[in-house]
RNA sequence: GGAGAGGUGGCUGAGUGGUCGAAAGCGCUCCCCUGCUAAGGGAGUAUACGUUAAUAGCGUAUCGAGGGUUCGAAUCCCUCCCUCUCCGCCA
């Protein structure tokens, strides 16, 4: 959520950030709502406050062995006019909340204008992509050639986008994964964790993902139901929810690998072929909670962290800025890294490294007390993949293939293969 | 799945309808005392919102969450979530 003070105070400026993204912000509505809200606010409290003070004089009269009659008799249709106030007030803060759980982000000033991806600004690449002296497959070649990528059987079992991998195709899956911790825990300092891939709806609710993306959710049919992690960073950064953290714990870098979970609703016809897309896919997730001020030089750190596994798989990738209009609902600003896909000739996403500001912190509440002021203030959040494993096995099958039909195994890899070095 | 107990402030733990945002202890902060250390004395110590120049006052809310009863609810009733104990089942 944005800062109510904000949204109530710096109106226009909100209405005008959010424009950027191309959001329409009403304004209007909001401000009358607000005004309302402050209105029955006040009528309530001074309710609630009369109230008060005949209860008390009342428990007073009772201990005296007074006569409270009359007193009963003085707040007769005070309950009435307060419990209406108290519904009036109620359903206006309902509206209220509805409307500013449904804002995204305001940007950070340094994000690009733009519209759509096309928009997206290069910041840098790494490496060159591989020249090939044969016309080179894409990974759905490659693997089904070495019978270890198995989309039909995936299909007949669970229907579109899903894959299964076998031998020492899912080997590498996993020592992909293996890898990726390595690197994050060892060298960068993460913690790792363990977590959740079923949780409330109060979670998705504290990272952003509800109540706009529900549809995108997969939901158990339970009387509470729950729902599968869309990412990592929905148990993660709920790991902060309503924490206060002394200034010292500052800042926390949590990593896990877990399955991910996505519906993909509205994305039909979008990369069908292939495991670009799919219902299921294993992800090594990097969180830092961090006191405000610290937050965009976290960004750039955690971009740097994910950016490391790809350097040591020597697989050329591209870091873009992503512009106003490409830039997800929750983030102040967003780097893309790209991994550069032989097999169609372009970069494709692998990793999205997000600052949140304390946009997720405010619903989580989740605060630092301020070395300063001794007051709990809310923390930034940040996320990003470090990395996407099976889009890393994509960049891999299709970067390292050899004319045979085979594919070396990169040599970070290796150790994690029990030595292997090619498959097929 | 069956039976029972319980969820109170940073922690432990009192409080079964009235002046309770909440005793007491621990911890923490500041001050005093003590020639070090240890011990002792005093004061303070939740969060959010509203009002405000104010992180001063004052008001409101919060004792797992949401409803209800009542002039008044931490305390009574209902629903849900969670924890613990015993039994069953189970990787």
């Amino acid at each position: 959520m944005i800062d109510p003070k904000a949204l109530r105070t710096a109106t226009a400026d909100v209405q005008a950030n959010l424009a950027r993204r191309g959001f329409d912000f009403d304004a209007d509505a909001y401000l009358k709502l607000e005004e309302q809200r402050k209105t029955l606010q006040v009528e309530t409290e001074t309710l609630q406050s009369e109230r008060n003070a005949h209860a008390k004089r009342i428990g007073q009269a009772k201990a005296k062995g007074e006569d409270i009659e009359p007193l009963l008799a003085s707040v007769n249709t005070l309950g009435e006019r307060l419990g209406a106030a108290e519904e009036k007030l109620k359903r206006v803060r309902q509206s209220l909340r509805d409307l500013e759980l449904g804002l995204p982000n305001l940007l950070a000033a340094d994000v690009p204008d733009g519209a759509s991806e096309d928009d997206n600004v290069e910041l840098r690449r790494w490496g060159e992509p591989p020249a090939f002296d044969f016309e080179p497959a894409d990974h759905v070649a490659i693997g089904e050639r070495l019978g270890l990528l198995d989309f039909d059987a995936a299909a007949s079992m669970s229907g579109a986008r899903f894959t299964v991998m076998r031998g020492e195709l899912a080997r590498l899956h996993r020592a992909l994964i293996q890898f990726m911790l390595d690197v994050q825990t060892r060298e960068h300092g993460y913690e790792e964790a363990y977590v959740p891939y079923l949780v409330h709806d109060t979670a998705l609710l504290g990272t952003g993902q509800l109540p706009k993306f529900a549809a995108d959710q997969f939901k158990t049919d339970a009387d509470t139901p729950l729902y599968l992690i869309p990412t990592a960073e929905v148990p993660l950064t709920n790991l902060a929810r309503d924490a206060i953290f002394k200034a010292d714990e500052l800042p926390q870098r949590l990593t896990a690998h877990t399955p991910c979970f996505r519906s993909e609703a509205g994305s039909h016809g979008q990369d069908t072929r292939g495991m670009i897309r799919q219902h299921q896919f294993e992800k090594v997730e990097l969180v830092q909670l961090v006191h405000a001020e610290d937050s965009p030089a976290a960004l750039e750190e955690l971009t740097g962290h994910a950016e490391t596994v790809l350097k040591r798989l020597e697989l050329p990738y591209r870091v873009v800025t992503l512009c106003a209009g490409d830039t997800g609902f929750g983030a102040t600003k967003t780097y893309d890294i790209e991994v550069w896909l032989p097999g169609q000739g372009k970069y494709r996403e692998i990793s999205s490294c997000s600052n949140y500001g304390d946009f997720q912190a405010r619903r989580l509440k989740a605060r630092v007390r301020s070395a300063d002021t001794g007051k709990p203030e809310l923390i930034h959040t940040l996320n990003g993949s470090g990395v996407a494993a099976g889009r890393a096995l994509v960049a891999v099958l299709e970067n390292y293939q050899l004319q045979d039909g085979g594919v070396r195994v990169p040599d970070v890899l290796q150790p994690f293969m029990g030595g292997v070095s090619r498959i097929g």
